[in-house]
RNA sequence: GGAGGGAUGCCCGAGUGGCUAAAGGGGGCUGACUGUAAAUCAGCUGGCUAUGCCUACGGCGGUUCGAAUCCGUCUCCCUCCA
């Protein structure tokens, strides 16, 4: 007998809700079920956060299930309240549309859909298209607001304000739900944590029109363990879109994981059998450097493909080991040499990277010991990069003790 | 519609005419220690053609030698009343 895929996600830290467990492994083993994800549409590109969702789409598919992409091109027309302490900023609706596309074509990388096995939809599709007053009359007066007000997710809003456009959130959720249940026959929505009380409105929805018992899953919200959440960095989210995020850094990300973080990170974010995650997070010290270089290659192959996990790895190992390594795979800038010949200063050249924020900045990290040529500490502000700098692989800068760039010049 | 309260740097939050590039905290960054980890300790945390200059306390305009601080006006938010 084949495992059921439930359990699957269960070991791996997939689920944190679920509606009805046994009727869901029922489900699993006996037909193919068709589940939905929805995405908002408030960015051009996927985050590593929504990446739980669509590692567990992965496992659901490979499990034989069929997955649907919802994209919420008309529910970001609203903006989800849940969890949040202050209303979304209104996006356009031209903004909304073109992330959306770009939203959908990330999608199509992660899931295979030959052959209908999965399906990606807009639900501005059908939610653009509402009438007020019909839509009130058959979907709205099932919703009860008493319920609605006691849910955990608007909280901290009834504190701080909650405007009318953002308490109809869950209805058009609940509503996409419906929809998808008529149209494809879906009986599953996965969502994160704080989606709970989304998808129960869904279900509930499901259950007094058609009479049908549909279920519901979330996964927990990941936090790293020293408290932040997961997927954000200084500058922002770790974007899944290579020109917003590189694979070097999308690699650099996952492996300065936290030590306590590996085993979780590894059972979700890779493919890898879990007694080869065993293996991996059981090592300690400094040999768990090991097992976060396998995370690191395994997700940046998974979002980025092989070569550029490959590239990643080696830019790294050029950077950090300093046995051989690949310096062409690191971050690399092309400059003129006429501008060497001419003495380029070291802030410059560190602000015009991206090393720093700013040449004050390059200023303060100089002065602080962190700005670095060519693996030496530069302790002048006026310093200078000259043609002597220069070596066969171009010249090295380092800001910090992470993060590099190399400069070659033609 | 009426009455009141509010909008400060990445976030929270002090400040109510000059000593304010703006207390304090969080976060972030750098250094030391390490293992490209955590914890800890120290420093830094608007920009620039840099002992000075520019920009900044919701927007615009005004008072003043001088405004985040006072006045007018606009925008947005909150609370109570209808």
């Amino acid at each position: 007998m084949t495992k059921n895929v439930f359990d699957t996600l269960n070991e791996r830290g997939f689920v944190a809700q679920v509606t009805d467990e046994d009727a869901l492994r029922q489900q699993f083993s006996n037909e193919t079920v068709i589940f939905y994800t929805g995405y908002d549409s408030t960015a051009n590109s996927l985050h590593v956060g929504n990446l739980v969702t669509v590692m567990a789409m992965m496992h659901l598919q490979q499990a034989g299930h069929r997955p649907i992409g919802l994209i919420g091109g008309g529910t970001t027309m609203i903006g989800d309240p849940s969890g949040k302490t202050e209303m979304r900023q209104m996006l356009t609706r031209e903004l909304i549309e073109a992330n959306g596309r770009s939203i959908q074509a990330q999608l199509n990388h992660y899931l295979k859909f030959d052959a209908d096995q999965a399906i990606t939809i807009n639900n501005a599709e059908w939610l653009l298209e509402l009438n007020y007053v019909t839509f009130l009359r058959e979907i709205g007066r099932h919703f009860s607001v008493n319920r609605m007000l006691a849910a955990e997710a608007y909280k901290q809003r009834l504190e701080r304000g909650l405007s009318f456009i953002e308490f109809n959130y869950q209805i058009l959720q609940a509503y996409d739900y419906l929809e998808l249940f008529r149209r494809y026959g879906c009986t599953l929505q996965l969502g994160g944590d704080d989606q709970w009380g989304n998808l129960l409105a869904g279900v509930d929805l499901i259950r007094r029109l058609e009479g049908k018992t549909v279920q519901a899953m979330t996964y927990p919200l990941l936090t790293t363990s020293s408290g932040a959440k997961m997927g954000k960095t200084a500058d922002g989210a770790v974007w899944l879109d290579p020109n917003k995020f590189s694979p070097y850094d999308y690699y650099q990300y996952w492996i300065n994981c936290d030590d306590r973080d590996v085993e979780k990170l590894l059972k979700i974010f890779t493919f890898l059998p879990m007694d080869e995650i065993k293996r991996l997070s059981a090592l300690e010290g400094a040999e768990i450097r090991e097992a976060k270089r396998v995370l690191a290659y395994e997700a940046t192959v998974i979002t980025h493909g092989e070569a550029e996990a490959q590239a990643a790895e080696a830019g790294a190992q050029a950077a950090f080991s300093h046995k051989g390594g690949d310096v062409d795979s690191m971050p690399t800038t092309t400059v003129s040499r006429s501008r060497l010949a001419d003495g380029l200063g070291v802030l410059e050249i560190f602000a015009e990277v991206g090393l720093t924020k700013s040449r004050s900045d390059a200023r303060r990290m100089l002065q602080q010991g962190g700005i670095y040529v060519n693996d030496n500490r530069v302790d002048d502000v006026s310093a200078e990069l000259t043609a002597e700098d220069d070596t066969d692989e171009g010249i090295l800068l380092r800001a910090g003790k992470k993060k590099y760039h190399r400069l070659v010049f033609e």
